[in-house]
DNA sequence: GCGACTTAGTTTGTCGATCCAACAAACGAA
DNA sequence: TTCGTTTGTTGGATCGACAAACTAAGTCGC
């Protein structure tokens, strides 16, 4: 559901192109004057003042604090309106759905997760409780005068995102789920403001809008849940590859031992730094971290307690895990040369104790010394409904026209008396 | 010597980006009549009109053929013009130096290459050499009328793009050379037409536009040569990484063997795959086809031949090399997930006994299953000189209007006698 | 062989977006 | 208080694309 050509080929595009470039200096930037924000985009003055103005009729804008003290006229600041207008991030995962709702500001303006077993609802089940979940926070958006520019579903699986398809999603045990489709027939909202995309692409997005690695243009974000996935940022955008299986990172061939993979195949990363992996190495069977009926996140919170605590057996296997990790990224580092790697989800809860080993393999390994650092995530299990909301909203910035105009009432000038 | 942002802020900007539509539509669907570039580039057929007769006068495109026989007018095609404007790619490597000329329709206008020992005769004295070699090119191409639109250096090793300058040619024992500097003083060319880049990335370009993959817009090319070289084009787009180290490929550790690497470190790919790997296993020290004095070209025929002749140490050598490529190469599908893998170098030049079992290994480890395929380059030695001709070209196709417009004597109107 | 139809490309006038230059506003500095 | 500086607005001027009407040049059907 995404796909336009790059159009700016009337006045009117240009325009589009002119208004973006101005909304997007403000997100990067922060608060400025038109007069500044005419010299860093490279526009006249007058044409800046009017861009703004439309800007802030769409609501996507507005003028703030007065600076004074410099020489000179005193400048007003522009500044990117919050809550206004807002975008929609979904998650479904193994154990819950989750939505966020962010602002332009980057402030979350609503947040609710439920757990669920996707397995046993099935599909269909699955994607109407998520409508609901949608409906519900867009509901809550529009009572408050909101206008939402749109929604993004991050799925643990292979994604069509052209037709917001989910192709194959095994965790899920999904295959060929027209999720975007089946979710506009129950949102109101244009079925082109509706996309559906990797969570760990879309976390990837989150770290780099508003991480602990924000603004960096190439970045590697690694993430540990059942299985491994992987989010590539290079230059600014998200690599997807060509059928959208950029990223299958957890099935490199670098196990020495050649454990059996539930791919089917042997010697997988997976095996040696997936979930399953972990447990097996820190506890045996019938220990409570063991039990799946259990939170995943409390189990792993019981793992760092022992950690810290001193227990052998859970710090050489979290060592050693480590390690395995610093081994894999080093390869990916070699080939992507990325700025920063982000460690997410059971990677960054358990980081205190992963970092330092996967850090030393990668000083070793790594040709590009010194160019890359190693980071935890602190978005949690949220970077996939964050960078869901932000993709979202990345449909404004790429086209700020899209956005509604007020209805200013057109202040007829009084003629004096005259009719 | 790049990085003008994107800015069609203007009026003339937009023409500028029009202008760039209507060209790449030449080059991507090849000739055709103005209605119809129109209805694809989706401009007004009186703008295309407008556009084509300054792609006219820049000299870029031509009117040819008239195409009768359907119903209606018939249309006359508007096609690229050959021999007219030119881009010169170059190449510095350990045994040669090359230059090759091509025009916008990938005609090669000019090629030469001199053999030559790089690191005998010291920076300066290669630079200059490269220098006399472009040129001469370029005044053969003036004095054919030609207008040349710049020149691109191929050097293996790592370069700031930005600034063109190679940081570190470890085969060549360059560090921190000016390349584009002191190419700028030597030729007549604007320093903006002069660029450096990596050669596995331009010889990735070359596949790109004109090789065994072409069109395809994510591809991973790998050659052998002395290391081995990766180049990544992700969505149609060149990915460099942060620093420019994308495509270190060779220092994967991969090797279960830790073989010694001449990077210091254990392991790595390049000392299964790499050309010395190779000559080791292939043939005892004392064999010709080990003597580094003769041609290396010449050498791998001789391996060829023998393996052609079925040879048992040469065969098994390289179904072991052609295994182990598989295996990294699989590793860096499962990454990256492109269309087309595209072996180089040696690579290509053995590729009738390496392909096969490397392509075993992807078949076996690879995620996206059957959307990747395994081919062999046809460009030989001369991708990086391609490539870097085709990236000198591609400033006129992100911008004609930088081509100079021929001086077309003003048709004065005959107005009846008056003065 | 002729008119009806179709498609290619041009001409003319209009619209719209940016730019430029002049100007008003509001302040600090001397 | 005056001068210089910077911000932001106003009123043409310019330029590029578009729409619609028009000319050109063929095929098709009878």
């Amino acid at each position: 559901m995404r796909g336009q050509a790059d159009r700016p080929v009337d006045q009117t595009g240009l325009r589009r192109l002119n208004l973006s470039r101005v909304l997007r200096s403000l997100r990067s930037d922060g608060p400025q004057s038109r007069a500044l924000l005419a010299r860093r985009t490279g526009l006249n003055k007058a044409t800046t003042s009017s861009l703004v103005a439309e800007l802030e009729q769409r609501r996507l804008a507005q003028l703030g604090a007065i600076v004074a003290g410099a020489v000179g006229r005193p400048s007003q600041l522009v500044e990117l309106r919050p809550r206004a207008v807002c975008g929609v991030g979904l998650e479904i995962n193994v154990n819950y759905a989750a939505v966020a709702v962010l602002d332009l500001t980057d402030q979350v303006l609503f947040s609710k997760r439920v757990p669920l077993d996707v397995v046993e609802l099935g599909q269909v089940a699955v994607i109407d409780l998520l409508a609901e979940l949608a409906a519900d926070a867009i509901a809550v958006m529009r009572e408050a005068g909101n206008w939402v520019a749109g929604a993004t579903v991050a799925v643990p699986g292979l994604v069509d995102v052209e037709n917001g398809v989910v192709q194959h999603a095994p965790n899920l045990r999904w295959r060929e789920a027209s999720v975007a489709e089946r979710l506009a027939s129950r949102l109101d909202l244009a079925p082109e403001a509706i996309s559906v995309d990797n969570d760990a692409n879309l976390s990837a997005l989150a770290e780099h809008a508003v991480g602990v690695a924000a603004g960096v243009s190439d970045l590697l974000y690694l993430t540990g849940e059942v299985g491994v996935g992987g989010g590539v940022i290079a230059d600014g955008r998200l690599v997807r590859g060509a059928t959208g299986f950029t990223g299958e990172v957890g099935h490199m061939p670098l196990n020495p031992a050649p454990a059996e993979c539930g791919c089917g195949r042997r010697g997988c990363w997976e095996t040696q730094v997936g979930l399953a992996a972990l447990l097996r190495a820190v506890a045996d069977p019938g220990d409570e971290v063991r039990d799946s009926t259990h939170d995943l996140e409390l189990r792993l919170r019981v793992i760092a307690a022992r950690a810290a605590k001193g227990d052998a057996r859970t710090r050489t296997a979290l060592a050693e895990i480590g390690s395995a990790l610093g081994v894999g990224a080093s390869i990916l580092v070699n080939v992507l040369n990325p700025t920063a790697v982000v460690l997410g989800g059971y990677f960054a809860l358990l980081g205190e104790w992963l970092a330092e080993p996967a850090r030393r393999e990668l000083a070793e390994r790594v040709m590009a010394t010194g160019s890359c650092r190693l980071v935890l995530s602190d978005l949690g299990f949220t970077a996939a409904v964050r960078g869901g909301a932000h993709a979202a909203l990345d449909r404004v910035f790429a086209d700020p026209s899209i956005a509604p105009t007020e209805i200013v009432p057109t202040e007829v000038p009084h003629l004096g008396g005259i009719a």
